[in-house]
DNA sequence: CTCATAAGTAAATTGGAATTTACTTATTGG
DNA sequence: CCAATAAGTAAATTCCAATTTACTTATGAG
């Protein structure tokens, strides 16, 4: 290493960036359209290095969703305000904070990027929601508040419909954040 | 032709079977594998013809996208009953219709798709709800319908999680019927 | 210092589907 | 019946990103 302890190759140091351009690329293109060389080029990194530090690119896209699912994200602070919570996280999302909800949607157009997604999702999201929750019925309510999330996203972001742009109109806000609200209330 | 009025070859039917297989193809899997080889197999046409009937594989797909929204899906019978009919229709499908849903969301798996499937989301979906629905604000609550109907959507057949399958327990079944009824009742 | 090995690279290979081409066969008006 | 043309086909071509290969360079233990 140099004067400033920096190496010139570090593999776990190489490997951790090709991962954190992995989860940008990934959450902004999707899947077909993510390609290794933006990824790499982007991490500085050669393109070959993929297949030895991940096996291929879906193995660095299950990674990428892994890394963007820990630590678990969408914990709300408390129950009363978890709507509110909830809207504002997405209107303002947390800068330099990967969601995961693009990459989990671009699961959506490969098979075997579905059963992946799908897996992470339970676990690493639906039952730490559930569990969070609590009481009977807390697994079901949490599927519901993906259901809300992954709609409004899909209208936000992928296929923008005026009506879900920029900060909402008030009434559309308020809808959403009883629609978030209700699917915790009732059981 | 022969004696039963069958024709060897007719152009208009065959481009027809193509686009129906399409249709077919396109909502039961991811474009990306939706192959041109499976579509003009189920069809029993050469693959080469969908270059000349439809001129590519995205305008084959625009075609079956547009194909499979006329007449206009979703119209609902009456206003009070418009979450009930939309719940009923999403868990018993009508056998043979084609959902314009997958397309719609598998749409979003590549830019140049995402383009076509929104223009067609508004003109075909969105401003016939809207005008269905009349008043203002129509057009915000008819984004908020398909904000419900796509993550449902999502859930229960892309990442299908348990608490969305089947008929759906009798309080999500309330939820859903609720949370599509909000989206038209609040302004 | 040196050499075994880890890390990184450029270029070749692969693989699979879309698209094009060159061709064959059916249809139909005259 | 016979061109002329429309319809259909098989095989070749293209495209392009992922993956593999064969190689070069840095690192650090002994």
């Amino acid at each position: 290493m140099n004067a400033a302890g920096v190496r010139k190759r570090d593999a776990e140091r190489t490997r951790q960036s090709i991962l954190e351009a992995a989860q940008d690329v990934f959450s902004r293109h999707p899947y077909a359209e993510a390609s290794l060389k933006e990824i790499t080029s982007l991490a500085g990194a050669n393109a070959a290095l993929v297949s030895r530090y991940f096996g291929s690119k879906e193995k660095l896209f299950e990674a990428a969703l892994t890394a963007s699912l820990d630590p678990t994200p969408l914990m709300p602070a408390s129950r009363v305000e978890f709507g509110e919570r909830l809207v504002a996280a997405f209107i303002r999302p947390v800068p330099g904070r990967i969601n995961p909800l693009p990459m989990l949607i671009f699961a959506t157009a490969e098979a075997r990027l579905q059963a992946v997604a799908l897996k992470l999702l339970r676990e690493r999201i639906v039952l730490p929601l559930a569990e969070w929750l609590g009481g009977v019925g807390a697994e079901v309510q949490a599927a519901r508040i993906m259901v809300i999330a992954s709609g409004f996203f899909t209208y936000r972001s992928l296929l923008p419909l005026e009506a879900m742009q920029g900060d909402l109109d008030e009434n559309t806000r308020a809808w959403l954040v009883r629609a978030f609200q209700s699917a915790i209330d009732a059981e």
